[in-house]
DNA sequence: CAATCTCCTTACCAAGTGGTAGGTATTTAT
DNA sequence: ATAAATACCTACCACTTGGTAAGGAGATTG
């Protein structure tokens, strides 16, 4: 495989395990087999690693949770967030990272890749409007609604080794068992009280 | 005022903004106009430290946010999410800081206390009880939802940086205005639909 | 007055940080 | 064949990290 890619790989996996700054050059250059002047040598600093690792994870969940459900019905955006949730699961460096670029690009902020993920939000929230009840709503009150159902969703995803020193591993894996339903009604949440089809 | 509260203050600042590893022991010390060794003094090492400004959050977030809900009734949980969800405009850096602690603690887990969350958690369950939609539900389906709401909040309130930079700081202050009352329909999710009073 | 204890200091240390400089082997282009 | 670019290396740098050692000022206690 190409190096470069080994590279990014290491990285994302490191970053996410520990942070920015909790992950140095040398342990991700060792966890490839090279040096870090072969880290430097390709990205050319540790904040553009970084920032390659980021667009590669935004690339990626732009292509695999917003593409493929082009299909406008009602249901759209419900169906999307399933598939996000599942996405969590699947890709759970990923969603560790972003979680922590949350929190850090306060500071690194004003430059860097977060809101890479405003086309992400502005395809939810497209497909949100189809719901008859958020065609007509505020702007404000859609995106909330997005942020809300997507923060149940990577909180959970995020909280799996917490969880499961709180409760037991049988019960974490009944959570995650009865998770997508409950997460369907959260999804549709508003919606079922007022619009009353 | 005390001087190791003073500390613990700082502490709790530097950690939430640049986490764990961001944050050393130098800067916290400086931050009260002391020196590190001061900080080492008091607290021994800088994991101590953390563990410190970790009990003295969880401490707090029980007072006041489980605590005065006694109340029973089937509104119960839905008010005491609202306080929290106050709780974490009141206390960011609390908030901040748990959830870069949720984010950490597979690595300097099975000791820290994360999981001294778990009456907190108790707390609420017990609350949603009281509402007759979930008093028979399993108890993963309970700590789901719980965990599903809190992840709405948390997730939102960590996020302000990013939603500024994604959308306008009129937008965001629009969110902010509904997310209260779209969190209570989060919260009664499912219950709607099934229960229909 | 002397002893101790608390709180804090300066001085220091080994280990690690990100990054530069400069070189070597191998591939590619001319 | 020669030049140039690529991919990596060793060696080194200034700096920061958490932590130790030892001691001083000030109050408390014998």
């Amino acid at each position: 495989m190409d190096t470069r890619q080994k590279m990014l790989d290491a990285a994302l996996k490191l970053f996410a395990d520990r942070g920015f700054y909790g992950a140095s050059m040398d342990q991700i250059a060792r966890e490839v087999g090279l040096t870090k002047q072969a880290l430097i040598h390709h990205f050319g600093t540790k904040e553009k690693l970084y920032s390659a690792v980021l667009e590669a994870i935004s690339e990626r969940l732009m292509n695999d949770a917003i593409q493929p459900s082009a299909q406008e019905t009602p249901s759209g955006f419900v169906d999307a967030i399933s598939r996000i949730y599942l996405r969590t699961r699947e890709h759970r460096e990923d969603t560790l990272l972003l979680m922590r670029e949350l929190l850090d690009n306060r500071r690194r902020a004003a430059q860097a890749g977060t809101w890479h993920l405003k086309p992400f939000m502005d395809g939810l929230a497209e497909l949100l409007r189809c719901d008859p009840f958020w065609q007509e709503a505020e702007e404000p009150a859609v995106i909330t609604h997005i942020y809300q159902v997507l923060g149940a969703i990577n909180y959970f995803a995020v909280s799996s080794v917490t969880l499961e020193n709180m409760y037991s591993a049988e019960h974490v894996e009944g959570m995650r068992k009865c998770f997508p339903e409950q997460l369907r009604s959260l999804a549709m949440s508003g919606r079922s009280i007022a619009g009353s089809d």
